[in-house]
DNA sequence: GGTAGATGCTTGCAGAGTGAAGTATTGCAC
DNA sequence: GTGCAATACTTCACTCTGCAAGCATCTACC
């Protein structure tokens, strides 16, 4: 979150004031975005961005049905994790318990049709949100470097196998 | 997280393909990466960030100690939250609790000198992880494109009060 | 200077996450 | 086909967090 002077006897590479002050702001404007994105949603349509997720990842699995394990790294969440929060969406009705067929060791979470018109009722809030806290306060050019430049760490990290 | 398709009763603007990509990439980011931050510094010297938060903020205070509502709100953490959080560093002898002299409700949180130790010991790590995971993925320009972003976002944001 | 409301902190409780253990099923080696 | 490791899911115990309630203290107003 932070940096400590240099000190003459280290080895460590500090960062620069810039680098640090680019890295304080990017994690301070991320956690305010996450928190507000939340926040509309919940408030909204009584979803956690997480339970959102689930629901936009079913919407576009074929079937709209996805094996637990499945589902549950494409969230990157832990298989417990996943089974709490299905669970939690399976008593609103949203999603379905399905054993799967070919291997009886799985679960299909399976997006009921009232998952969905939840989903459609949800989504314009979502982009609303994605709009409010960050895509409007970019005009086409900066976007488009943004963009570039988020896509060039990924590339990146990738490279190295982060 | 996720976009839905346009239809055509609504007055939703949707996302761009290429906004959705951003934004997706900026999630998958930013969620990777404070993972990993967290895991090198809990791994390495068994402080998690926002414990790590908590001594670098008390370090640059006056007279290394701030009051906990200061603290919490610089911490974007609930009261409660940070009344534990200090409980676990005071535990280890990192933090100690003064009650203010001026507001006999307030408490004040101070680092002690092992504190300060940890926290010089914790640095290093921290910055690496730091220019691993997200800055050493940059050439000088990107990452100056990257900063002018960002600061354009907090700006914007700040104009609009956000 | 007394009272009402605001402020600061802690505690109890509930929600959401993880990791480890337990159970069921699969698939591969032999 | 038998046995054993790997995989899929759930449950349990624990941690971290926030909210609401409770207590102490401060501030402002009469």
């Amino acid at each position: 979150m932070v940096v400590m002077e240099p000190t003459e006897s280290e080895s460590t590479q500090w960062l620069t004031p810039a680098e640090m002050r680019t890295w304080r702001a990017f994690v301070q404007l991320t956690v305010a975005l996450m928190a507000e994105m939340d926040e509309a949603l919940l408030e909204s349509h009584g979803l956690t961005e997480g339970e959102y997720g689930v629901l936009v990842h079913l919407s576009e699995a074929d079937d709209r049905r996805l094996r637990m394990c499945d589902l549950a790294s494409a969230l990157r969440l832990s298989p417990s994790g996943l089974t709490r929060r299905i669970d939690g969406l399976a008593k609103r009705g949203y999603v379905s318990r399905t054993p799967s067929t070919c291997d009886r060791r799985a679960m299909l979470a399976v997006l009921t049709d009232e998952g969905m018109k939840q989903l459609e009722a949800a989504a314009p809030t979502h982009v609303a949100s994605v709009r409010r806290s960050l895509i409007d306060h970019l005009d086409a050019e900066s976007l488009q470097r943004m963009a570039e430049g988020i896509e060039k760490i990924q590339e990146s990290r990738h490279r190295l196998g982060v």
